[in-house]
DNA sequence: GTTCCTGCAAAAGCTTTGCAGAAGA
DNA sequence: TCTTCTGCAAAGCTTTTGCAGGAAC
């Protein structure tokens, strides 16, 4: 039953957040928080499609963004031409393998970072992203693919 | 004559990167080097379209991705729906305003960063992203539209 | 009962591709 | 001369929008 009671958990969070529990918004959420993979919106819905027959593409993005809006989730700019999503909020740094196209999380201490003084600046956020080749792809000969 | 030697060292800039200096990505690359402002491919052939009046967006995007492959400009990643490009390529920081939109750099030491060790990682690219309200819009009262 | 969400389809925006003609080596 | 680049148009991909039916409060 530790699943149900998740799902209870998961309702109140949203609500203290101001946002309504649908099930859609649940069933996304809950992917995020348990596939650590920060998915594609595309990922998301293949994933979640075959759980939910009826799902669209649609409302896939239409919870992303009312997740992203509330600070539930946080929409990672990594990539051009595809938005990824992370339930993990804290500040923390993004690395992305060229080859395989995961992205794995890493801490970073923010306070550490000497840069020029920004000011009269209002900083909101903060986004650290590497990208390179992870271990597995350079001990595999670079034979993954790109597809998840 | 400055601007003809400054044109004739482009050249031989973009020879010596083995990128032939064809007139668009001459103009592409001068572009991004006099305006400091991280333009995104759209804005690049607004501004140089009505100097080359036959030029089209194929020719800036083609122009704007041999220049990076030879890493004479760089790809932020910034925003999602549009890529934004840079002559400077030394490691420095990204500030965007969600407000106006404008990107400023700002220089940043990544070797005083503290994070998690990222062992059998090969890092090749490390980006820094900050978003807030920039000074102008601050005072202002938001008054800046986005487009330039 | 009223408001908000879902799902379908079509459209929008940015970027890429195919091909013929032009420019450069 | 031969390769490479340009420009036009159309297509591709992700994401957004409009509207009718359904779910949540």
């Amino acid at each position: 039953m530790r699943i149900v009671k998740f799902a209870e958990d998961l309702k109140e969070f949203l609500r203290s957040r101001g946002v309504r529990p649908s099930y859609v918004r649940l069933k996304v959420l809950q992917y995020l928080l348990t596939e650590k993979t920060h998915p594609t919106a595309e990922e998301i819905y293949r994933a979640l499609v075959s759980e939910i027959p009826t799902l669209s593409r649609a409302s896939v993005y239409n919870a992303l963004a009312v997740l992203s809006e509330a600070g539930v989730v946080q929409a990672l700019t990594i990539e051009r031409h595809e938005g990824r999503y992370d339930a993990k909020v804290g500040e923390h740094g993004h690395f992305q393998c060229e080859v395989c196209g995961r992205v794995y999380d890493f801490s970073v201490d923010f306070g550490s970072l000497r840069h020029e003084a920004l000011e009269g600046f209002l900083v909101k956020r903060r986004d650290l992203y590497f990208r390179g080749i992870c271990p597995e792809c350079q001990k595999g000969g670079e034979s993954h693919g790109k597809s998840g």
